[in-house]
RNA sequence: GGCGGCGUACCCAAGUGGCUAAGGGAGAGGUCUGCAAAACCUCGAUUCAGCGGUUCGAAUCCGCUCGUCGCCUCCA
């Protein structure tokens, strides 16, 4: 298994430190508000990284932290007339509700920032006894800094030269820091801030520090794989790295994953640029499963571009899936279908034999490098095409039987490795007639379609249509099989 | 200004040294169908931003140019 690592910019073979147990650490969200379509990727990537790694055998760890205190939180509760807590306590409940919702898991262990105030004073008082950290006095309080240029391969991570950014003059002139570059450890407590007690007086913790406690508590002093969004690298990610092993003499991290952006008109989506998405926003229109094949289907390095026609096509491609699987249902429930053009379907069975052998292989292939997605779905995609071909070519017997329970049981691993395609076709559009706001109940469509049965039955082909075109105004096809009509939702 | 990424068909997107450049969407023609829909078949990049170089061989490696985005400040 090969991994992209930020910190040599290069794909390298993945060797956990321990064969037994695979730490694994990325950095969540700051809860002050709901969040948005590029948290949302980042929740997903990680989420699937971590299933993929069970999946291979390895003992994953997962941690993923909260902050849950912070400048935007402490605002966040003044504008609402609320307290910080509960502020970080409603955003958190938020978030739950978006991620189970784009079925990302729990991680094993989910720290908030807050319930590690004491291991994050003892990494303090530690750096500054190695002389890494300096205290300055603010009133009754101190705040504690970390010393940059005690830690010379700083900027090793983001490859920044700490002369340029020193001479760069969009670091804030501090002139208790003794360089710009040097970053709060602790922050004495301001007039009305929550604080905590702590050997500096009332105050509260910088942001880079919670993950060096946390990652270390939960994981241990090295870890095998930290992650987050692309523009954690610099400058949090690097000041966890010089925190971090200015504390323990230890290599922090050992692979450095990280998530591209979202982008909107080719910008990345943000906050500040006001130019986001909230994860529920989106989910009113579309259903989560598309927005989880919509971030699967790029590489998780590389930016996506953000719009409807890309969600429509993910929501076409995921219609596409359970279409088939619904044609393998229907014809596993009626296996002694005519046994016309028998050969045929002999022919077409090796091809799906074929592809069904080595599909492991190639979806693992894609996997382990360097988790390529993208890549493992066109594989599935390429085997929804080959199981079409075959049921096309009007199969019959045991053998195809066989086959087919190979092919759905295959489509289902494949599956639940990325937490994906894992409904029944009937739920799914059940689901779409809801996500797509479809005022129409599966009995309503039930009796139509029986309604249009009579009418077809006594060729009364001007009442049949006028019943499907009604259905299909409203966003329901009718699709007429031997066995049947089905129904699905109009897709785009 | 410094550092890093990206540029593959109408759109999205995989491919990072060698058989016919995945897959999805849109489009055109066909099969099937009472008509449709779905599905399938066929067609569609002699070519991978441009120009040089390395190599028997490059979309893939190197250099330059152009374009674009990101980081350098809170940010997934």
């Amino acid at each position: 298994m090969r991994i992209f690592n930020t910190m040599t910019g290069r794909k390298e073979d993945f060797i956990p430190l321990s064969k037994d147990r695979t730490g694994m650490y990325a950095c969540g969200v700051t809860v002050y508000d709901y969040s948005h379509i590029g948290h949302a990727r980042s929740a997903v990537v990680f989420d699937v990284i971590k299933r993929y790694l069970k999946y291979k055998g390895l003992d994953v760890k997962y941690v993923r932290n909260f902050t849950d205190i912070d400048d935007k939180i402490i605002r966040r509760a003044h504008e609402e007339g609320i307290s910080w807590d509960a502020v970080a306590k409603k955003y958190i409940d938020e978030y739950y509700i978006d991620m189970d919702r784009l079925g990302v898991a729990r991680a094993d262990i989910e720290p908030k920032a807050t319930d590690h105030i004491q291991e994050m004073i003892e990494v303090i008082k530690t750096l500054i006894g190695k002389g890494y950290a300096y205290e300055v006095p603010e009133g009754e309080n101190k705040s504690v800094y970390f010393f940059v240029e005690k830690f010379p391969e700083y900027g090793k991570l983001s490859k920044k030269d700490l002369k340029d950014l020193l001479s760069g003059a969009r670091v804030d002139v501090d002139e208790r820091k003794h360089s710009p570059a040097d970053f709060a450890l602790w922050k004495a407590s301001k007039k009305g801030e929550p604080w905590w007690e702590s050997p500096w007086g009332k105050g509260r913790p910088g942001w880079h520090i919670e993950c060096t406690a946390m990652a270390i508590k939960h994981l241990g002093e090295s870890i095998d794989i930290h992650g987050g969004g692309a523009d954690l690298i610099f400058p949090h990610h690097e000041n966890e790295i010089a925190q971090s092993e200015a504390y323990t003499g230890k290599t922090f991290a050992r692979y450095w994953v990280h998530n591209g952006f979202i982008t909107v008109d080719k910008e990345k989506m943000s906050k500040s640029l006001g130019n986001f998405f909230t994860i529920r926003e989106i989910l009113d229109k579309y259903d989560p499963e598309v927005v989880r094949l919509f971030i699967l289907s790029s590489h998780y390095r590389s930016p996506i571009e953000f719009s409807n026609e890309q969600l429509r096509d993910a929501e076409s491609s995921l219609d596409r899936y359970y279409s088939t699987t619904e044609r393998i249902n229907e014809f596993l429930s009626h296996p002694l279908d005519v046994r016309a053009k028998a050969k045929k379907s002999a022919e077409q069975g090796t091809e799906l034999e074929a592809m069904l052998d080595n599909f492991k292989d190639r979806f693992e292939e894609a996997m382990d490098d360097d988790f390529n997605a993208a890549m493992a779905i066109g594989h599935v995609f390429e085997l929804v095409r080959e199981i079409n071909r075959f049921l096309d070519s009007k199969p019959s017997g045991d053998t195809s039987k066989l086959l087919l329970e190979k092919a759905k049981a295959t489509l289902n691993s494949a599956g639940s490795i990325l937490n994906l395609f894992g409904r029944t076709p009937g739920q799914w559009n059940i689901d779409l007639l809801a996500s797509k706001g479809i005022p129409l109940t599966r009995t309503d469509i039930e009796q139509k379609i029986d309604d249009r049965r009579i009418a077809r039955q006594d060729k009364d082909w001007a009442l049949a249509d006028t019943i499907r075109k009604e259905l299909e105004e409203k966003g329901v096809l009718l699709e007429d099989k031997k066995s049947g009509t089905t129904w699905k939702v109009k897709i785009a």
